[in-house]
DNA sequence: TCCGAAACATGACATAAATCATGTCGTGAC
DNA sequence: GTCACGACATGATTTATGTCATGTTTCGGA
């Protein structure tokens, strides 16, 4: 029997790992059991490189991992973060190229690894986690390109308005309800967004003082959350 | 029996549909022709619109399209150029999505329409053809996301000399070997690039006049493809 | 063939953001 | 505890590019 192709349901909310392997069936999962290898990882410790082959794909089981390309002069640029659930480095597993991005993991994690050989597996037995691959790529194909028109046409002070809703999505909420679990540096800030720290400071300061986010030390709590979305659309 | 998945030989060199279509048994290709309709399209003539949903996958089968999202005040952000042998509208139409960018045509084009039902038929039929879908996505993956990183780190000189590189491969030269077949307007260069039509002219003036490019009208040459890397790697 | 609109071109000016410079604070090593 | 280093913060200055204004050319249509 042919394996069915599908679409999974709701194709807008971003498909993690938990459900790509959730679905397989106990004879596939017994095989990637088998040959998957899981890992601890400290901060800062560089996952894949940019140039790199791949030799497997990595999903995250816990911890996060920031994904970015280096420009010529050997700045970072911030492509994607990825949290527990999330697989990293498929991209260029599946079209046989280079890494074109590197992975630094942020904090401490357990990362496992499915081989080459046992993805492809996959990919061909199962139609569903083929579709899910496939999701995967739209998914990240249409927020690269919109992060793009950001780029092209957005100033800094609505990059960072974004990209703090990113963040909250990324993170979520401590208990409190607007503190954002999790901290990220200025810096790597500034290489999400795609300009320098300082000016990533200045308009954090600037927030601030308008009360629309609160900071305290590495700590950001998103204070105002309709007055970011209002900058994000320009509202201003 | 199962299908195969087979990653095509050269992933780097862009799947074109010529490629993709190539290679189905006669069966499949059979169910295409049945059901594919093909359509003459004059320039300005918009294919489909962000937001809409589609009902279908073009292949274009002579003739250009650029490919845009908007902005919030309206400007387009052009995210790529497709040309005869490539495929436009796929990333929604396979994650069920709505378009999440647009479509117009550049020069009088004959587009065929492969309906959904067949597209999906394809998809789970034919391992080859599944394989270089998901090739395809790798690739405009890999190109959005450079792309993103040159708006993210680059100057607009920098911008412009990659897009004329880009160009070039894009259009190929006339018989001289210097000049570029097809036009491309300044405001559409801008669009590409991220920045003013202004900055476009006045960039492309700086390039004429130290004899790098040369402009007939409407016309492109490169003369110094040299002198265009080196700018595009910053050694300037 | 002429007209008008759109594309192209260039200058003057405004401004967002980069860069440089300096200082403070917090944190981990010893 | 204190020392040093990296992250954070803020000011001064420069620079790239956007914006506005004006003029020229090109090209399609009446």
């Amino acid at each position: 029997m042919q394996p069915k192709f599908e679409i999974p349901e709701c194709a807008t909310c971003k498909p993690r790992l938990r459900s790509l392997l959730g679905e397989l069936g106990s004879h596939d999962l017994e095989s990637v059991s088998l040959h998957k290898g899981c890992n601890f990882h400290k901060a800062g410790q560089v996952l894949f490189q940019e140039g790199g082959y791949p030799a497997g794909l990595y999903c995250i089981n816990k911890g996060k991992l920031k994904i970015y390309k280096l420009g010529d002069d050997g700045k970072e640029h911030i492509v994607r973060l990825v949290k527990e659930g999330d697989v990293a480095g498929y991209r260029s597993l599946i079209s046989g190229e280079p890494y074109s991005a590197s992975a630094e993991v942020l904090e401490e994690s357990t990362i496992c690894f499915i081989p080459k050989a046992t993805f492809f597996n996959l990919l061909k037995e199962s139609s569903s986690f083929n579709a899910r691959m496939m999701a995967l790529l739209c998914h990240d194909l249409a927020t690269a390109e919109s992060r793009e028109l950001s780029l092209a046409q957005r100033s800094v002070r609505e990059r960072l308005a974004e990209t703090l809703l990113m963040l909250k999505e990324f993170y979520g909420f401590e208990a409190d309800g607007v503190t954002l679990k999790g901290t990220v540096s200025r810096s790597d800030l500034a290489n999400m967004i795609g300009t320098s720290s300082e000016t990533v400071i200045r308009f954090l300061s600037e927030f601030k003082e308008k009360g629309i986010i609160g900071l305290d030390q590495k700590k950001i709590c998103i204070l105002n959350l309709a007055a970011l979305l209002r900058i994000t659309h320009v509202f201003d």
